[in-house]
DNA sequence: TTATTTTTTGGAACCGTTTCCAAAATTAAA
DNA sequence: TTTAATTTTGGAAACGGTTCCAAAAAATAA
């Protein structure tokens, strides 16, 4: 592998020369210039990186933390900040905290990122508490959140108004005449899932709806837990007419647990879902769910990631509202009974 | 932050006996020892790992390239990697071509990784031609393969026996005794598609089924493209009695698409995914699958490319046999005609 | 033309490690 | 105790870049 030396030896010019007009931010001759190109293309050398990090003290990486690979959900994230990154020459490396069950783990974690002495790191971290939070973004100020909604660290967070998810799915139920509301909760010690439940609740509230606390249960954010919780609502013989579920993957499951029990979803129970991931679309009838700009949000982070490590300033934003995708999985109580 | 010299100052010692007690396998006197370890808490030392990289050459990244991150199918592989190179201290680059449609990107998409100074690559690359691969081969040898079957790299490939497969899923049905056999194949530029897709018609051949040529639509491996795929053929109007689809992605589109027509699935019509992934078997009803060891291939990758980059040797296998997991998609065409 | 300013250039110093080599310290043998 | 063999140690050189500084070259002004 050649490096910057044989390139300015070759060309006839000292290693500073080279190192400019790579650079490109400094005034070379035309002349040479292309003695310099010409070697390069010659040598065909490519800059070495580690020799260039250690020099210039940027690694040029950015680390990602992530709780899961699992959903659409994840997917459109990791995506967009691939996108956003490779774009700008920077390098992601990885870290997921798949198995981790304890707050130890999770920062042992992050522990793996920093060891690579990473730029910045981009944490989705629905699960640790905001104490953490505050904990590593002290011994770490190059962080940025995604999906979290921290008070004290407004500017490094990024995510939708969940509160706000929570009462446009309440309130479609109340505009389309329903009373009595199940819930399938998501992970309850993840913030997400607190700030949709207490929206969902406050709204109905306002309503002057109240939900039965038995009609309540957890599906973990997982099909298979929403399978049972599905089922345990049932089995408990109390009628309902509208399913609020605290994600995709869980609305799904309450849908094909439900056809199971010869309920025909949308007609005689309602069921919304949350993400609108892709498969949304496609469950049959078709769910609604509230839709969060993913998208958005992940690019804003990046450009605050960005910000903070190359001194950028990319203008960003912190909070998206959601949307709500009405599909046939919802209909007017009163148009059925 | 503190650096090697620091450390070596305050413990009395020289910069050279701080490196060995670092690295482990040099002998030091277990006073000396103690000094160092003394001073490195005290300074809380963390070794710089560009200089690191940049002195002993090994930059310690492996290169991740996949084709896209959707599917529980990539999550299983994304997740075995991460332990798997975790493990060893490796830390993982990633490279997503998920938007890529020429062969050119995909290859820019790789550039983008060696430029980095991974130490090897790990390429999940179903639509790349055998011709690419040798060509990626040759300029940058410290790649493996991961899901692909080349007989000339045989043993930087790691896969499935995918014809198999598809011969497993049509001795199934043979046993079961249907005749009447339609296919949603995946997306037939990519290798493990055509190797299922052939499996399935020479075992059906060798039973002396053959499968009616307007009886195979594609679906492209995705949800969408399968429920049209399934449409398509239902309004052919030529009675069909199994199914078989190219992963479980179709597999689902299927099962959703034949309820909505009124087709009881595993009664009137049998149907078979492929990938066995986790939702398979919460489709209504469960879906008979192909499972691949999906764990089983991603590890062995990684012991290889940790063989090739880094002297071990690890104990590798490179094709795997695919299994079928019965579910209630699929039943004997004698018990219900 | 010469003096002055500006642009371009070469090369040394530095980034923080690892590794090699010779010297010092320790241990074993005589 | 002295000598030889072995272990442990300090420090210089190398890894391949970037950046700074002073010198050289070019452009401009007098």
């Amino acid at each position: 592998m050649a490096t910057i030396k044989d390139v300015a030896k070759l060309a006839g010019v000292g290693v500073g020369t080279v190192s400019r007009y790579l650079s490109g931010n400094s005034s070379i001759s035309s002349k040479t210039g292309e003695k310099v190109a010409a070697a390069m293309t010659e040598l065909s050398y490519r800059p070495n990186s580690m020799a260039r990090s250690l020099s210039s003290k940027k690694s040029n990486i950015i680390g990602l933390w992530v709780p899961s690979f699992s959903g659409s959900f994840h997917r459109k994230m990791l995506q967009t900040i691939e996108r956003e990154l490779r774009k700008r020459d920077k390098h992601i490396i990885l870290a997921n905290a798949e198995d981790s069950i304890s707050d130890k783990e999770r920062i042992d974690c992050l522990d793996y990122l920093i060891e690579r002495d990473c730029d910045g790191i981009l944490m989705s971290c629905p699960e640790l508490s905001v104490f953490e939070l505050a904990k590593i973004e002290a011994r770490y100020p190059k962080v940025v959140f995604i999906n979290r909604n921290i008070e004290d660290l407004a500017e490094k967070a990024f995510s939708t108004n969940h509160y706000q998810g929570g009462r446009l799915a309440a309130k479609h139920f109340v505009e389309l005449g329903h009373k009595k509301i199940a819930i399938v909760t998501g992970r309850m010690n993840a913030q997400d899932a607190q700030s949709r439940h207490k929206g969902f609740l406050d709204e109905l509230l306002a309503a002057g709806i109240e939900v039965d606390p038995s009609l309540i249960e957890s599906g973990g954010y997982s099909f298979q837990q929403s399978v049972e919780a599905t089922e345990l609502l049932l089995s408990k013989k109390k009628p309902f007419t509208a399913l609020f579920c605290s994600n995709d993957n869980s609305g799904m499951a309450a849908i094909s647990t439900l056809s199971k029990h010869g309920i025909t979803v949308g007609k005689d129970v309602s069921v919304i879902g949350y993400d609108d991931i892709d498969l949304a679309e496609f469950t049959s009838p078709p769910m609604t769910s509230v839709n969060i700009p993913l998208e958005a949000i992940s690019r804003n982070a990046c450009h605050q990631i960005l910000n903070l490590c190359y001194g950028e300033s990319l203008p960003i934003q912190n909070l998206f509202e959601p949307s709500l995708s009405i599909r046939e999985s919802t209909h007017s109580i009163t148009s059925n009974k």
